[in-house]
DNA sequence: ACCTGAACACCGTTCAAGT
DNA sequence: ACCTGAACACCGTTCAAGT
């Protein structure tokens, strides 16, 4: 009927906020967003071509808050500052990840910071081929850590749902089949695992340490 | 009304079919199930709790097809070997990463895997805390990394929806991006990132080596 | 023990129609 | 240019009822 003054910043905003709410993506829907603005779903239609665009649009968003001053150190250490620069819009953000997964870097934003970590690896002497893939699989590793923290944050959180009951059944189903079968190895890690939850801050640190040693040591070889 | 002998076999082996067709685990439905055996939707509720529980016997039945011998190796080595093993399996059924995404490992087979996977480290001198953190790692990786795989061959094969074709758009736009902010590192390796799709074998042995040598680095300091 | 139909409460997307 | 209602073609899950 009467103009609403919708803009597309507002529909965005409040997807956010609905996400932020039951924090995994797929409780994201147009229609709650709708609800929310109290507008038509169809007019969702005429602001964006459809969901993957407004999927696109929040992972630009998220990864716009991802900063980094120029540095002039080693090429390992500017590497690590970046990814921690990430991990830490990713902590902010729980669904960060999932949007990552979701969407493709189709913008200028998240094109450049891509770009910019290739580069540091060309000029460090890696060869093209091998920067793009070490690159590559740095951010498999972070999104997987995030892919993890938010359905372990998801099977904590909601308690609610029958869905989510089982899902915790699930965990308990995990200790008791490991005693069973006497899978100690595991069991010694697994207290502490339900434990620690939170802190992944040094696991994360942990994993990429590691990648990146392995990373120096394979440069003297390769240029 | 009459008895069809639909066993819970047949529902996950129906369940693989559909899922091999379209490669995505969200375009796996229980109606689509439903109506590839004939019987009805309610019908699979006597079988499976619900679809989650599906999810799990399908991933459980994915992860018994890794096979892995015993073996007296460095410790480097076996782990190496056990993950190119879970990369072959993950190979075979496209859908596989997906499904592990989505299921918590608590059956008898993957808790076997992943307390393997541990002892193998806790024997190497390893700590508790890091050997499961460092597994976890790995796991996250090459989750990431097929995901990502998974989602580059959804964009390929299926031009067919609208949505696939908005999704094909998107990678058009990454390119032409690029090209107006002179993102020449990116640009360097986007067109070999097009062609050499399907060889992700040495994608995933690069990564994991590094991985390791970084790993064997750190041994003699933390033990 | 095994199966059904009908209903409930959701989805994303389209499109002719309104102002 | 911006918004709507109604419809289409899907979902997962439940439950009383059938054999």
């Amino acid at each position: 009927m009467v103009k609403k003054d919708i803009s597309d910043t507002q529909i965005i905003k409040t997807a956010f906020k609905i996400l932020s709410i039951n924090g995994t993506a797929e409780s994201l829907s147009i229609r709650k967003i709708a609800a929310e603005l109290d507008i038509s779903v169809s007019t969702f239609y005429w602001h964006f071509a459809n969901k993957q665009a407004l999927l696109q649009a929040m992972a630009d968003d998220v990864m716009a808050e991802v900063l980094i001053e120029p540095s002039t150190e080693a090429w390992d250490v500017q590497i690590k500052a970046i990814f921690m620069a990430i991990y830490q819009t990713y902590l902010k953000y729980p669904y960060a990840a999932e949007l990552m997964i979701l969407t493709v870097p189709a913008t200028k934003i998240r094109l450049r910071l891509i770009n910019q970590l290739i580069q540091i690896l060309l000029d460090a002497g890696f060869a093209p081929d091998k920067s793009s893939l070490v690159i590559e699989s740095i951010d498999h590793f972070i999104t997987g850590l995030f892919a993890d923290i938010a359905n372990e944050v998801r099977l904590k959180n909601c308690a609610l749902t029958s869905q989510d009951n089982y899902m915790r059944e699930l965990v308990g189903q995990m200790q008791s089949i490991a005693q069973e079968n006497h899978y100690d190895a595991f069991l010694s890690t697994f207290d502490q695992h339900q434990h620690v939850q939170l802190a992944s801050e040094p696991k994360f640190m942990l994993g990429l340490d590691i990648f990146l040693a392995g990373l120096k040591q394979q440069l003297p070889h390769h240029n």
